[in-house]
RNA sequence: GGCCCGGUAGAGUAAUGGUUAACUCGUCGCCCUUUCAAGGCGAAGAUUACGGGUUCGACCCCCGUCCGGGCUACCA
């Protein structure tokens, strides 16, 4: 097996990490957290970033999933300067691998049945044996000392686990571990042919190691679900002549129960978040939160995490995917962010419910940031802006009922938001402070505190109870709008 | 069952033997105010899972217990 054939030229030493999900599902928040690890570890060193399908499992791989889980990390921001690789059109380097070790003796041919194997049950033990309570003992079975007729063509390969030694690996997370070699059973390498096939496919032990050896990974950062599976790896690098990277297992993200985050938890695909109108700055904040810090600061830019991201810095403890703490992030950045980083993500969001008009990328950008930025200290999400706020893009909307039952309560303010109307349609100078003396002097006339017609008059202009300082709104709705919208609010005080 | 890893306020983390255990989110209150946010100020909330050690001194080191998680596949 060669280990000189990858694709990059770049010199040795250079840091190369990859995110290898597999097609089974979408891409979930472990994942992405698992990528974006990855991903900052990298880019923070001048490394590489490599990307790997792992679809070893035919039965279970749906390659239809592939570009959802590109598209993920294409929106949460992680890129990748390799791959991706398909496991898959590798076979024939793991299935290489595998009987190179089985000649060389490292590994064996095996044609027990699965379910000896099963539960860690030794499976040439007596039935005396198991009923003894002590602990399991590891399978161990007879093929191991060679069994006449076997070859890829009728079984599996299993990994040969050299007896009474230990095994050792690195943790850049946990530290320095080191395994029985008792406590290790003899794991397959190539799967034994199923019905109508020639040979067996690479088991996932295989050909992660093969391909981390071939791609010269030099750290591997993964869910800490496999720190159990690393000294099998271990094994299986010095087997093959290389030497292991550095491991860094990352700790697990949780549910509200503290159990693994899954379905039934709600939302866990990175998708979804994406549709719901998270920024991806905000989630990759968040989530580089979740099992790793750098002081007090939390709101940081992605530039500033990069910075400041080590393995070292990673908490072995588990984390609970907290929801509001994320919709908090959301909102700063949703308030923070340079206001020409903001637009395209709201462009692209009235784009989604066509609201959006070109001319707020041309000749009327300037009013298009002002209103956005007007609007941005009330919003949480993205879609905000076409729903709560959509009275500022659209002539077309509704009067929030709740809003209405609030603020359109006095008799008088039917005729007063007709009044209104006319003074502020006789305006010649359109501004803040115009629409204000308007507006006050009309309560006074009319003998109303201004909140009331201030308040009446909100709802007339955005239909809604919230919304940003009253005049400042004026502004950009415009005069001639603001008028029109008075005048169909006073019919619609009447018909209410 | 076995092996491994964790356990600091409701959540995320800090403090890696040395004053009243710090910060962020959340919660509550006050200020601001034209609505609601944002923002500012403040409060409540932790016998550092529990029990033993070691030490002048323990969140931190050791042992045990409990709880949680992972692995224990010819899945990844």
């Amino acid at each position: 097996m060669t280990t000189t054939s990858s694709a990059s030229g770049k010199p040795a030493g250079e840091i190369r990490v990859r995110f290898a999900p597999s097609p089974t599902g979408y891409l979930h928040v472990g994942g992405a957290r698992t990528a974006l690890f990855n991903w900052l570890f990298a880019r923070g060193r001048g490394g590489t970033m490599i990307l790997r399908i792992e679809d070893t499992d035919i039965e279970r791989n749906r390659p239809e999933l592939v570009e959802g889980i590109l598209d993920g990390l294409r929106w949460l921001g992680v890129d990748w300067d390799e791959g991706p690789y398909f496991q898959s059109q590798r076979l024939d380097l793991h299935r290489e691998a595998a009987l190179k070790l089985a000649a060389s003796g490292a590994a064996y041919f095996c044609d027990c049945p699965p379910e000896k194997y099963a539960g860690g049950d030794a499976v040439d033990e007596t039935e005396d044996e198991k009923k003894e309570q002590g602990p399991r003992r590891i399978t161990r079975c007879a093929c191991r000392e060679g069994k006449p007729g076997l070859s890829a063509e009728n079984a599996a390969i299993r990994f040969r686990v050299p007896p009474g030694a230990a095994t050792q690996f690195e943790d850049a997370v946990f530290g320095p571990r080191e395994v029985s070699n008792e406590e290790i059973e003899d794991f397959v390498l190539l799967r034994s042919p199923k019905e109508g096939q020639a040979r067996g496919g690479p088991t996932y032990q295989l050909s992660a190691v093969v391909d981390d050896i071939d791609m010269r990974i030099t750290h591997v950062i993964r869910g800490s679900d496999h720190i159990s599976n690393t000294p099998k790896q271990a094994l299986l690098y010095r087997a093959l002549g290389a030497a292991p990277p550095i491991f860094a297992h990352v700790p697990l993200i949780l549910g509200p129960d503290r159990t693994r985050l899954s379905k039934r938890h709600g939302a866990t695909s990175v998708e979804s978040y994406r549709d719901e109108g998270f920024l991806p700055e905000a989630f990759r904040n968040f989530l580089a939160l979740l099992g790793w810090s750098a002081g007090n600061e939390e709101f940081m830019r992605t530039s500033e995490i990069v910075e400041r991201f080590t393995l070292e810095g990673v908490s072995r403890t588990n984390a609970v995917f907290d929801r509001p703490k994320l919709e908090w992030f959301n909102t700063q950045y949703l308030q923070k962010l340079p206001i020409d980083e903001l637009l395209p993500f709201v462009q692209g969001e009235l784009e989604r419910s066509k609201l959006w008009q070109p001319e707020w990328a041309g000749e009327k950008r300037e009013w298009f940031s002002r209103t956005v930025d007007l609007l941005r200290p009330r919003t949480r999400l993205l879609p905000d802006f076409s729903t709560w706020a959509r009275a500022f893009f659209s002539d077309s909307f509704e009067y929030d009922p709740q809003a209405r039952e609030k603020f359109w309560k006095d008799e008088r303010l039917g005729a007063m938001l007709g009044k209104l109307a006319d003074t502020l349609a006789a305006l010649t100078d359109w501004n803040h402070d115009a629409c204000d003396h308007a507006l006050r002097e009309l309560a006074a006339a009319e003998g109303v505190k201004a909140g009331l017609l201030i308040n009446g008059t909100r709802v007339s202009i955005v239909g809604q109870a919230v919304a940003p300082p009253l005049f400042e709104t004026m502004l950009v709705i415009g005069q001639e709008r603001v008028v029109s919208r008075l005048r169909l609010a006073v019919e619609a005080f009447a018909a209410r």
